[in-house]
DNA sequence: ACGCGTCTTGACCATTTGATCAAGAATGAA
DNA sequence: TTCATTCTTGATCAAATGGTCAAGACGCGT
């Protein structure tokens, strides 16, 4: 679980600068190699910091691990929680699947992070699921299901379109080795965009 | 990359029980902790045999991971391979869609298995994603395009389809703690295929 | 320039862990 | 039964790694 405020707030300029450098190279290093396979020496190398002064700013590695992993999961809700039951279905849901694939192409390395906390049994951020998350997201499938009882979009079960669109956006950060091995390069956005929109809107669309 | 035979194969009646053991409590281990995550006493304990004697059927815990690998990727592919162009496009995709969902369900760790390995950038399976995937998928996109050419399926980018399918059967595996925390339980398996085969086809059926 | 609190680090420690090895136990073909 | 081969393991090692600590360097308000 998350610690609450498990490192006080940053008192001086050299703290919030070398709490950003540290921060900013564990996402790199946790995201790529997990928490286990991430060593402490590996974040330090890549901030130019030496092992013992990371440790003068997270007493433990997982301090380092919690804090990264905070600082990730607040921004990554904000799109779902703008989908907007007054706005039109389509346009709303086709801005919340493009804001994630921005986000998927433009910081892959917190998508990682959390898929890899995931997969691992999520042993740091399960109330979080529980609580925050599994609330916003209650709250978005009555959305989805006032649009349909309204008459505006096609029945769908919320829970499993949600599912969808989160698997399918995260896809091209969390498996992008596969997809750039099989596409023979990086895909467009553009292009990856208009695609997953289609493949997941059309079939909303009133006939 | 995978080592080819990278143990020979199994000449008693011991040694192949035992490789079966091993390989199926590394299965276990793996998914749950990633390769970093995972020691050789774990493996050991869980399939009751000492370490030094799973040393003694693979030499090198790397050994252990590329076998269970190697082992899970034949099986995985079956599905995808049977897609054929002769048959109905949407209950072949249907087929192929309730296939992978029943392997998400009834073998979870497998896929977790490989989406770590993918998370972490395929240090073992790079070359199996740039050769024999990437020919299966692009024979699978002509599959698909061909449909679209004889006017069987609405317009649809076949890449990006087939990673539509993958993302969103295996995050049922690979999710499975999200999933389950956000429904407040598991989710039925019929329930699903239906939910899934109507998300993702629906959009393909001709107007 | 002073002095106090912040920051930095070389040296070090304890534990974990992958791997080795020699010696003994079990297996099974003759 | 014999005995060569296969199998098993306690003891042990070296390396990697998370974390500590004391001593010194530095920043900054006065």
């Amino acid at each position: 679980m998350i610690k609450d405020k498990a490192q006080p707030a940053a008192k001086t300029r050299i703290q919030s600068e070398n709490r950003d450098l540290i921060l900013k190279a564990a996402l790199d290093v946790f995201s790529s190699h997990g928490f286990r396979g991430t060593t402490v020496d590996q974040i330090a190398e890549k901030c130019q910091l030496s092992k013992p002064n990371l440790l003068y700013y997270f007493r433990r590695k997982e301090d380092i691990y919690a804090a990264v992993l905070e600082h990730t999961l607040t921004e990554w809700l904000i799109p779902l929680r703008k989908l907007d039951i007054n706005a039109d279905p389509i346009s709303e849901l086709t801005r919340y699947i493009e804001a994630k694939l921005d986000m998927s192409f433009s910081n892959p390395a917190a998508s990682r992070l959390f898929a890899n906390e995931i997969l691992h049994g999520a042993p740091h951020v399960g109330k979080f699921l529980k609580g925050p998350l599994r609330d916003l997201v209650e709250a978005k499938a009555h959305v989805i299901n006032a649009w349909i009882k309204a008459g505006k979009i096609r029945t769908v079960e919320p829970y499993h379109f949600i599912f969808a669109m989160w698997s399918v956006t995260q896809h091209y950060a969390d498996f992008s080795v596969q997809v750039e091995s099989l596409i023979n390069g990086q895909p467009n956005l553009d292009t990856t965009k208009s695609a997953v929109v289609e493949i997941l809107l059309r079939g909303l669309v009133l006939k």
